[in-house]
RNA sequence: GGAUCCGUAGCGAAAUUGGUUAUCGCGCCUCCCUGUCACGGAGGAGACUGCCGGUUCGAGUCCGGUCGGGUCCGCCA
């Protein structure tokens, strides 16, 4: 019998039974005379006791005990001496004395410390060579099975509306959109290859063709870019769903309850922002990019931005003149409390709106005794007036200003606004902000080829407004029914209401410069599918790590991955990827791997 | 591809800004200790300060390069 229960369970009632227990030295205290032994499992910690004056034998094997050494214990439960109870841990009240013991696995001398010790204060690369210690962390643990509940719940939660979940395949095609591709050559096929799939958009919608009309899957994706702190390398889950028959509202009306209830259910943060119907607030796109410079706006803090061409179009400072009459804007933001920041802090709020483009960083700042600001002499008193009045600044505060292109003028204000948010601490943790980005642009300029029109998100959303729109309309400004659900500042979802027309798909290809054929070739599948019935569909996929990164304000996406990979995408345990054999190579028909420089 | 920060015993940090033998806590080893729970006490081992080069009478400290790691930009339909 390796145990009877577990180092969690026992309490004041199991007094006076014998139990046998097993897990892991977490640690020992020797006073010479008595040892006592913290013993760890998964749910908690006992502590057994070794008396040398009542069985000498078992008393001298606990003498030799190191951390993390593995032992069964067997011993009665009794209740511990008055004054000497451990109020911390669920078994603080008993302990066991131990008549018989058994080791069952010795440890090495650990190379980081996992007692009494956060996982962040030992070396992230130690950490993840050593995964399997650090998974021995309760931390770790709790984030495991956090993990589970959260796909159980999103499981039990499709069910329960009909949905079914559907295995789609792993071994998949390259797709000409999008990220880069992880391949897998074929030996079967020589000279061709497999994609693992980036997300498994097509078979979805090729299951609404089949009438599977309520899909769901926690679906592993693969894509091949630069991990960040909330994008795993590699490889990540989404909670992909597609519905058939059903409008934009209706794909909201199944994720709103989901996402209200995992943060409700789960973590600790209050949800802030719903509109009065209890619904989650929706801004259009271009609202988002206006007034908050992104198009994954954080709202739990205000410091809205505001336009303010009209009111400077005639003005005398040749920098917002100059970019009005190239056919730019000007966007102002009021950071309230802002005059404090120091010279250097503007500098680098300044270098910030230059990594996003803008040219420089005008300012206002609206001191106790003065006003000061490098663009006054060229706006004058007046107008500087009407600014301030405009945008309702007070004494303490300091207005930004972008003058630019009104794509750069929304990005730069954008990142300033998150930056200054940092600088005063405005993101309160204690709160999540949900908000849908609706009424995304179907297309934009290509940033590759000057004047090429692209997609501004994914080909296979419906254009607003379907065929008509796309026949008569200038494409920039046609929107698609297009979405994205957003948490904090993160993109937690994304999804469409999707093109299920083979007419409105051609000519939505037309238009972004794919001709006939090479949409035959590219989306061959989709589109032969939807020439046979394809009833009109949508649905949406949620990064599941993501958010459970956000709502639990994780420093790092890795640590909800039991086995993570590295922030240069290697698995530092495994030591992969590696090499491989030469014949294995050959095997697929590969030869002259050589790495071009 | 670019920017930026970091690298000192097994782990976490310090070293008075270029000055003796590189310090402290944890861990490890030995001994002592019968009610602790981050037990306590005494002693001990353990470092080519990531690596290579330079400046200097003298480098953990300054400079150049390189390797490794974190974060950000690009990228992520």
């Amino acid at each position: 019998m390796l145990r009877t229960h577990t180092c969690g369970e026992l309490n004041i009632s199991n007094v006076g039974q014998e139990v046998t227990l097993s897990g892991w030295v977490h640690n020992r205290r020797d006073h010479g005379g008595i040892i006592f032994i913290d013993l760890r499992d998964r749910y908690g910690i006992t502590q057994v006791k070794f008396d040398p004056s009542k069985n000498k034998d078992v008393w001298e094997t606990a003498d030799g005990l190191r951390n993390e050494w593995v032992v069964s214990v067997t011993g009665n439960v009794v209740s511990r001496p008055e004054n000497t109870t451990n109020q911390k841990i669920k078994t603080g009240e008993i302990e066991i004395e131990v008549g018989r013991i058994e080791v069952l696995n010795k440890s090495k001398v650990l190379p980081f410390e996992i007692k009494e010790t956060k996982s962040e204060e030992t070396n992230e690369a130690l950490r993840l060579k050593y995964r399997f210690l650090d998974l021995r962390r309760s931390e770790l643990q709790d984030l495991l099975e956090l993990k589970d509940k959260y796909i159980q719940y999103m499981r039990d939660y499709f069910h329960e509306r009909g949905f079914i979940e559907v295995q789609t395949p792993i071994l998949a095609n390259s797709s000409p959109e999008g990220a880069r591709d992880f391949l897998v050559p074929s030996r079967l096929h020589p000279g061709k290859f497999y994609a693992l799939p980036q997300a498994p958009q097509q078979f979805k919608q090729l299951l609404m063709v089949g009438g599977v009309d309520k899909y769901f899957q926690v679906a592993p994706c693969f894509r091949d870019e630069d991990p960040r702190m909330d994008r795993h390398y590699g490889e990540f889950y989404q909670l992909d769903m597609e519905m058939s028959f059903v409008g934009q509202e209706d794909v909201f009306s199944v994720i709103e309850p989901l996402a209200i209830n995992l943060t409700n259910s789960f973590s600790k943060k209050t949800i802030m922002n719903l509109e009065e119907d209890g619904r989650i607030r929706r801004i259009p796109w271009k609202e988002a990019l206006t007034t908050y410079g992104s198009d994954k706006p954080d709202l739990r803090f205000g410091l809205e931005i505001k336009p303010i061409t009209e009111l400077v179009s005639d003005c005398g400072f040749a920098v917002f003149k100059g970019a009005i009459e190239k056919g730019g804007v000007v966007h102002a933001l009021k950071i309230d409390g802002g005059a404090e920041f120091s010279r250097k802090e503007i500098d680098s709020l300044t270098e910030i709106a230059k990594g996003k483009g803008a040219k420089g960083l005008a300012y206002i700042s609206i001191k106790e005794n003065e006003i000061s600001s490098p663009i006054i002499k060229f706006l004058g008193d007046g107008l500087t007036g009407q600014i301030i009045e405009n945008v309702g600044a007070k004494k303490g505060d300091i207005i930004f200003f972008a003058a630019d292109e009104w794509n750069t003028a929304c990005l730069s204000l954008g990142a300033v606004r998150n930056e200054c948010a940092n600088m005063m601490g405005l993101k309160d943790k204690t709160k999540a902000a949900w908000c849908w980005i609706i009424d995304f642009p179907m297309y934009s300029y290509s940033e590759i080829e000057e004047g090429r029109i692209d997609f501004e998100h994914n080909p296979f959303s419906m254009p607003q407004g379907g065929l008509e729109s796309l026949e008569n309309k200038n494409p920039l400004e046609i929107l698609a029914y297009q979405y994205d659900l957003v948490i904090n500042g993160f993109e937690a979802l994304s999804g469409a209401i999707r093109n299920h027309s083979p007419e409105i798909m051609y000519k939505a290809f037309e238009i972004a410069g794919y001709s006939k054929e090479e949409v035959d070739v590219q989306f061959g599948a989709l589109i032969r599918a939807f020439e046979y019935g394809a009833p009109p569909h949508g649905g949406s996929a949620l990064g599941l790590d993501r958010v459970l990164m956000v709502l639990h304000d994780l420093e790092s996406i890795r640590d909800i991955y039991a086995f993570p990979k590295d922030g240069k995408g290697k698995d530092l345990m495994m030591d992969s990827p590696s090499e491989i054999e030469e014949n294995q190579l050959k095997e697929l028909y590969i030869k002259n791997i050589g790495i071009i420089k």
